[in-house]
DNA sequence: TCCTTCGCTTGATAAATGTCAAGTCGCCGA
DNA sequence: TCGGCGACTTGACATTTATCAAGCGAAGGA
């Protein structure tokens, strides 16, 4: 087993204060994959194969129902995907594709469900991940249910905003998608990205610049119990 | 302390198997409170005080944004709310109010966290309960996000069938609070019972009848991977 | 360089959903 | 029994959002 990957995971928050010899039951059933852009990596429906580690590119999480489909979250380096499934082995509730070429760690359910049940400081660390995503979701569907896309797409820029800490910035990913996970059509999302202007937005082609934060913040009305990502 | 609810809370799943030691910390700081309908318990943005579980009665979640209000999730007995806030000692994402009479065990906040943080145990059932809630909660934003409000209801309905067990049964809130849930107002959930007629539903007040189960599914599409809300 | 492709935009239109106002109905207390 | 209140319904209308079709324009391959 190569070792170039063993330190990167040890210093990820969901296995650094779990015991060594169980780590080591982890690390061995691993291995590490690299993906090209747009392949799939797990179907909805599917029972847990391995708990997924995304340490470089991006990962797409969507869904799919009677032809619909719409994405959910986007995950960045370095965090974990469909936790829950894989401790409950219960089936996926969403489906995920590379966006962009990616470096994936595979640890087999089996090992995490084993290990998670005789570690605590490894329970108590997923603790910590699984009240994270839940808390995100919650805020999410606050987003969806009391706001139009035309706050939800204002706020969206808000938040890239403090993310990246610039009133100007690119957008992190193609309209298209931006459009599906703010719950739009592209369409949509186009003309409303004009109706903003007048809030002091200013597009071009995924390049975007804030000229007036304080009326847009005016409009868009953020709040940390739907913006703030961190808690 | 009275004893009288000292058991109930150990044969909750989610103390069930932790330290008898612990579990004594825990009750010895807790108490039982009797709620009135309408009763407000918790206000979002507030830090966690107390960890609720719901002994009897049921209790709205809910959030407010400009104005807007929307209803989020209703707690049954017996279950608790607030558990991933009360862990991150992060503000509160939800309100509460009572919407019956309600019999409510309030543990100090502190205490759960302090318990959490020696008790292996405890912090693997914990694990088990917030991987229900966040799997329950990117259901329904599948539901929100796939579906029209009219298959939002017709899917609601076959759930409740399926809960129920019969083809007749009463709604089990109020059809104002069942709009905010599935994220319509009042004057559009009235038109989509209308609107439902053509597949074999019957409506009168809160009593609903389904005439034709094979029709109002082939209309509804229901899947586990959104529908089934035991996995 | 030219051509194709694909994402994006725009316009016209349709469908879904929300808002406002007026009514109906049933329940509960005086 | 009689109001009166509140939830629900209904109709008319406004707004939001989606759909369909066409066109634009940048990126990449022949």
């Amino acid at each position: 087993m190569p070792e170039s990957y063993r330190q990167e995971v040890r210093d990820l928050a969901l296995f650094a204060d779990m015991d060594q010899g169980h780590f080591e039951t982890l690390m061995r059933g691993s291995y590490v994959q690299n993906f090209p852009p747009r392949i799939d990596l797990i179907t909805e429906g599917d029972t847990p194969d391995f708990l997924h580690v995304v340490m470089s590119g991006s990962v797409d999480l969507f869904s799919s129902w009677n032809g619909r489909e719409t994405s959910l979250a986007t995950v960045r380096p370095v965090s974990t995907f469909i936790l829950a499934a894989t401790i409950k082995d219960a089936p996926y509730l969403m489906s995920a594709r590379t966006l962009e070429k990616s470096r994936i760690i595979l640890l087999p359910s089996e090992d995490v469900r084993n290990v998670f049940e005789k570690d605590g400081a490894f329970a108590r660390a997923i603790v910590t991940e699984l009240s994270q995503c839940y808390r995100a979701v919650v805020k999410n569907t606050k987003d969806l249910k009391l706001r139009t896309s035309l706050e939800r797409l204002a706020n969206y820029l808000l938040r890239q905003r403090w993310r990246t800490g610039s009133d100007a910035f690119d957008l992190t990913m193609e309209k298209r998608r931006l459009a599906s996970f703010l719950g739009m059509t592209p369409e949509n999302l186009s003309r409303a990205f004009k109706g903003l202007e007048p809030y002091g937005v200013r597009v071009h082609g995924n390049h975007i610049k804030i000229t007036d934060t304080e009326d847009l913040a005016r409009f868009a009305k953020p709040t940390p119990l739907i913006d703030d990502h961190s808690t």
